[in-house]
DNA sequence: TTTATCTTCATACTTTAGGGTGATTTTCAT
DNA sequence: ATGAAAATCACCCTAAAGTATGAAGATAAA
């Protein structure tokens, strides 16, 4: 731009002066500071330690030291853990079989004796006797309380 | 002890040039203790500035800083809630009576229509059609499936 | 191989459950 | 007080459940 040259030309000298009043300024002021360092380096010199070693202590502190946790233990109660598993012993102990096991299954679906019959493709009397069998090792009387006390013991979800 | 009582006469000079010696030689320590102290002032000066301001730090860090929390969420299962509460709302939207429901809930326990009559002070009869109201209600045609059903809705524990 | 258990099926019989219809008495809210 | 819902009961009939007994094939363990 040639007014920016004109106006650089025109004021040389000033410029230049004020550039060199300036720079004694700031060396006037690098000199105070100086001295002030210098007469105080005692002090500056213990300060900048006491500085430098509180943060090494902090950083010790927070970096060395186990955290400090605090556990809170918040229960969250499951609606239903439909994680079904067999209550094995039971079945062993009243020496129920996979086949009773799956009719006493059925059973407590609601099924009917002719329907558990045509699922599993074998008689209505087949059926009978299993059932009759499952109500002796149960020791109940109807499907029902069949029903009730296998829930109970896990045989069945 | 007259033992020892002679043995600090008879030596008594030896003693107490043994003591002297040793006092010397303390003396000795200390000055030359004192001659470090005083040409290693600005280091232990320092030093000790670094050891206090590292304390320092320490002590902010631990007693400013919040502690970390951590949240752990333990799932605890319930294996039975046993806080069964009655689903009102099914009972009004299926309109199940108080009796039906008393007449539900034996007939879940396993008991015969005559056991309920039984318990009930009512006729076998009574029973059967309070049986039949409901099956009609519930939509079904065996008792263990209104067992099953009304379980999952909450009208029975 | 032989034994014991499981699974299957049958026949006969009894008991209970369930369906349909109708009727009387309570209870309770309008 | 009166009408609607609830609770009670009876009778008849069918279907399903449950009991008892016997037996035969399948399977797995000894």
């Amino acid at each position: 731009m040639p007014g920016s040259t004109n106006f650089l030309t025109k004021n040389k000298s000033i410029i230049l002066y004020g550039i060199f009043l300036a720079i004694m300024l700031l060396l006037l002021k690098w000199l105070e500071l100086r001295f002030i360092l210098i007469n105080h380096a005692f002090e500056i010199y213990a300060g900048s330690i006491a500085i430098i070693f509180t943060a090494l202590g902090i950083w010790l502190a927070l970096k060395l030291t186990k955290p400090k946790t605090i556990l809170i233990e918040k229960e969250v109660f499951t609606e239903k853990p439909e994680t079904f598993v067999l209550n094995e012993k039971e079945m062993i102990r009243l020496n129920i079989s996979k086949r009773e096991l799956e009719v006493l299954q059925l059973m407590s679906e609601g099924l009917s004796n002719q329907e558990i019959a045509a699922k599993l493709f074998v008689s209505l009397n087949t059926i009978k006797t299993h059932i009759a069998r499952l109500f002796d090792k149960l020791e109940v009387k109807r499907r029902t309380q069949a029903v009730e006390i296998s829930k109970k013991l896990s045989l069945i979800p």
